[in-house]
DNA sequence: GTGATTTACTTGTTCGGACAGGTAATGGCG
DNA sequence: CGCCATTACCTGTCCGAACAAGTAAATCAC
């Protein structure tokens, strides 16, 4: 959360807070009650976010780019258009990712000999430091996110998530297309 | 996703893409075998987070001002200070939020008569054909994420996200007072 | 081979989010 | 009353994410 964490101090509004209901839900009836699966997703979506941003932080790297790095460790140097086919990421936001990088030392750029249009990214010598930390960050941060469930609970909690990422998938698939049919054939 | 959600385009690269398992799976090794709770949290929170933002982008919303907007519709005009503790954001970026939602003619800004720091929030007339809308797409955008689920699988989706959240609120509670190794990429 | 299209990457802009200051106003305490 | 920590808000900076637009190279069509 942010740095202001604390509760009370209630305004002069017109309307009586609605008795939160449980334990520490913090208090948004409007988004909740409206939507309380997509206002769940949301809540979980930002403390792992943060907790992720935090771990990270120490390490020097900022949200992302972990993901970056743990694909050129475990593929080998790769072109910048691979990276984003692979992290199904922005170009653009790939293009400044690496940049910061590759200020960090972390990546080497190198033009690619097949294709002039193309730059391939290595990992550096130095970078290869990182790696247990960021594996270590991800453990870190699965287990977060499972506490201590059963493995069990754990592949019951996702197949959960799954089914909601099918769903929004289906969605995003009709959303997007308003006028073509297109889903994608090329 | 971004622009880019093709597939095939046979890379030249060192790149088996090893047997894309599933669907609808994209290709992300590293990170999924990593933690497979994490990243399916992490995939889910940027298909819903994109989805809302289509969604609230045709009625000239962006994302997070239509919590701020709810908020205000239904608990009446409020300081500052409390958005950000409803919402659970942070001062600055409430501050520019306001001033965007004022440029776009959806609040009003009033200084508060008892305390001369602060600053009360009100929607505008205006602002109340938006209601609907934002309702609507909420509603939808809870059902983008439930999809076909039965009331009962809903249940049952929530507790698994409830848990999920507790669990990431208590890591967070540890991680947030633990050490501070600087060590910074910026 | 020439021209049109696609691809790979870069840059600019805007947004939310987070952190680091900075400025008033407030309130408590001696 | 004056001192001082807290509170409410603002500004600057950096980051990821998304969109728009542009450049250069590769590829396709003819």
């Amino acid at each position: 959360m942010s740095r202001e964490t604390n509760r009370d101090t209630q305004g002069q509004p017109s309307r009586p807070p609605r008795a939160t209901s449980a334990i520490s839900s913090v208090p948004v009836p409007a988004a909740a009650h409206a939507g309380p699966v997509s206002h769940a997703i949301f809540r979980v979506a930002r403390l792992h976010r943060m907790i992720a941003g935090q771990l990270l932080r120490r390490v020097g790297l900022h949200l992302g780019q972990e993901l970056v790095m743990m694909h050129l460790w475990e593929l080998g140097p790769q072109r910048q258009t691979d990276l984003v086919r692979l992290i199904d990421s922005d170009a653009a936001t790939m293009t400044r990712s690496i940049k910061r990088l590759e200020n960090a030392g972390f990546v080497r750029r190198r033009p690619c000999p097949d294709d002039k249009r193309a730059v391939i990214i290595e990992p550096t010598a130095a970078s290869q430091a990182l790696r247990q930390e960021v594996e270590r960050i991800w453990a870190e941060l699965e287990g977060a996110s499972t506490g201590d469930l059963t493995p069990d609970q754990q592949a019951e909690t996702l197949n959960t998530l799954r089914r909601i990422e099918d769903s929004l998938a289906r969605t995003a698939a009709r959303t997007s297309s308003a006028s073509a049919a297109g889903t994608g054939v090329r």
